[in-house]
DNA sequence: GTAGGAGGCGTTATGTTATATCATTGATAT
DNA sequence: ATATCAATGATATAACATAACGCCTCCTAC
């Protein structure tokens, strides 16, 4: 969900502005509940409830389906690697998008 | 920079307003000569005149600076791999943030 | 050559995402 | 009780991006 989607939701239950929707987000983020999608500028409940680790997250282009790949230690260390000598690497975005198994059935049957 | 700071740019020498740049822009992805910054929000002119294959970037938190880090046919295979069976991968996006030497030299001595 | 239409470009307007800033409330120590 | 500081609430605005329209050019058919 976009955070202006999030916003509009809980209005419903009480007041709520930007920043108070925007606070509450980097502290979720913080516990690792919330995960933000930067390919997109959304943001996305964990669906473990908290990850400690890293994450890589793959979205379908058609749908907007996300779906959470928990990076081992050894990838990790493998795409911290892939920075060069000159920048320390201490954070991790990736993002592969691409399209679901629904969403590719629905495009063959209109096709 | 932002697509607004090459509009800022471009406005002493002519017209342009945020669609032209956006137009541009989206133009010279097209050709590779211009990468997008997801977790930026921002735009890179290629340091290689233009790229075909995948990149990914490291990015100083402190300074902005970019290095780009082309992607091997092997690592490109790697990460779309990642991708779980439900999702069939087409793109990758992977930016890895951290600390260039100059900003970790300049905040060692402030500290 | 000129009417009609497709596509590109400039422009206006607006939509979306995010944060700076100030006010208010509430806890804490004295 | 009151000074102080932190957390929350609210306003305003900054920053990023695109929808939609109109004009102009260039191509084509006649």
């Amino acid at each position: 969900m976009s955070a202006y989607a999030i916003l509009d939701r809980v209005r419903k239950s009480g007041i709520a502005h930007p920043p108070t929707v925007y606070r509450a987000l980097n502290d979720l983020m913080k516990k690792g509940m919330v995960h933000r999608l930067e390919s997109r500028s959304a943001f996305i409940a964990c669906g473990h409830g908290a990850c400690d680790g890293r994450l890589a997250f793959a979205i379908c282009r058609a749908c907007d389906k996300v779906v959470e790949i928990p990076l081992g230690k050894k990838e990790q260390a493998r795409l911290l690697g892939l920075a060069p000598a000159e920048i320390t690497p201490e954070q991790i975005t990736l993002e592969i998008a691409g399209v679901c198994e629904a969403c590719r059935s629905a495009q063959d049957t209109s096709a």
